[in-house]
DNA sequence: ACACGTCTTCCATTCAACGGAACACGGGAT
DNA sequence: ATCCCGTGTTCCGTTGAATGGAAGACGTGT
């Protein structure tokens, strides 16, 4: 599909146009959009004014542009995200009120770490994560979760990609993150002091439905000696979220290995 | 723009096939959505597939489809609900902490009632609303809110439009309306006992950003004496959620009239 | 073996989409 | 008052992307 010189669709071209706004550019005029999206002002103006017809732009009293709630609503309306954000929102209420730092929750998406919520409170430790923010997939404790636990052929373009380090405690060879990726499925949890950020660790969990994992639970805490501690809480609220994302039949299977056997009184009908 | 027979642009197009998709309807056969969207196979199939490309849409094992991780992302990232919905949710969850029923925030969206959040409890009162979901203006207390204080072409268009009741305590008639979003903007929040549930009572408040109102802040309790106590928490919350999304300079007003002259010590610079 | 619904592929037709150019607007600067 | 620059809009001739009917492939239930 393709229209002339660029040679993208419509389609293409709209994607472009949302891509152009992120956290650090809500509203937008409509040659900042051009020029983000690579499109001519003529192009640029037609799109954004079908796209403003349907409600997925909106513009503000000064005529400049926004993303629109419909296109909020009719992504949020339908999304698999909403049901796991919206089970596992309770659970991490508790849990940020046992840990008292801030408490998210991602996805893997591409080959990076999506954050899909986010609960975080006014005295927590820096928190880079942002809701609907990216994260790369081998340095964060939730990535490292997701990595641990994905398709083959992520994991193996992520540690082949370049692994930019973003702290000298971050995991930068391909061999030390394969054992590290093995450690945390062993013990469950991940366990990153000062991987992103020196003053901050982060631990995370995986989040199964019925056996799969689809999310990671995780905390941001300060990098001192409480912080592995913290993993108890942590594994508790990720089974407890497990367990209400799952089938009633199927309960998750706790530990990697060895340890899934329980239900055996309710697991056949 | 448009393009043969029917006449509407691709972009028509790919919203028509977002908007297939609903709470009810979170996976579907291209088939499916060819109806509902009203388009021929072939197209629905070329669009799908290239809205798959983009992330927008996905499609699972089975090749059925369903809303995209990356819609999500774009719609969520820069989003205006973004902010409100993160800064509600601290006082939401600190609300329902206190009334121990659901609580909820919604924003006008055309002239319905979108649901922004939602947090609910596993023995709450039954709550008709759901995040992404709408609900008709005149018949919610959160819708009656906004009404109040929407502009005026909106407040008419709702008020002539057919106001079609939930249940016997529903208002009906244009009058009574009127009267009642008089009261509610006298008052400071809206009280809907049996409105729509005859078992539930709804109440609302309207949460301002720079003394003006952006959305609606709601509980759903119990329809019983102990309703009417609620709203002192909630207007509460209401205010030191308005006060939070406001600039540091100019607090919310307070109340409807009269009572907005309280910070005349860092009220100049 | 048949009937049915689903999905894909192919292809000639054609108008929606395109973007360059020219123009209108508004805010600085001089 | 005048020029300049960035912005946004309108116009319009060109053209190939998008379209959908038809036919075929596939799977499934009867």
């Amino acid at each position: 599909m393709a229209r002339s010189p660029d040679g993208d669709s419509v389609i293409t071209r709209a994607v472009r146009i949302l891509d152009a706004f992120g956290p650090d550019a809500r509203v937008l005029s409509l040659s900042e959009i051009g020029r983000r999206a690579r499109l001519p002002p003529a192009t640029t103006a037609r799109l954004v004014k079908e796209m403003t017809r349907h409600g997925l732009l909106d513009r503000d009293e000064c005529r400049r542009v926004l993303i629109g709630t419909r296109m909020w609503e009719l992504a949020e309306r339908a999304s698999p995200v909403k049901d796991l954000r919206e089970s596992a929102l309770q659970y991490m209420g508790d849990l940020h009120s046992v840990v008292g730092h801030s408490t998210q929750l991602a996805v893997l998406q591409g080959d990076e770490v999506l954050c899909v919520e986010r609960l975080t409170a006014p005295g927590a430790v820096v928190n880079v994560t942002e809701v609907a923010g990216r994260l790369p997939a081998h340095a964060s404790s939730a990535g490292l979760v997701l990595l641990a636990h994905a398709p083959d052929g992520v994991r193996e373009r992520v540690l082949r990609g370049p692994l930019v380090p973003r702290t000298p405690h971050t995991l930068g060879d391909d061999r030390a993150l394969r054992a590290e990726l093995a450690e945390i499925r062993r013990r469950g949890f991940s366990f990153c002091p000062g991987h992103i950020r020196p003053e901050a660790t982060g631990l995370a969990v995986p989040v199964r439905r019925d056996g799969e994992v689809v999310a990671a639970l995780g905390i941001v805490v300060p990098n001192d000696d409480g912080a592995w501690a913290l993993n108890r809480p942590l594994v508790l609220a990720g089974l407890a979220l497990s367990r209400s994302l799952s089938g009633p039949v199927t309960p998750p299977v706790p530990g990697s290995r060895g340890r899934g056997a329980w239900s055996s009184d309710t697991a056949s009908p």
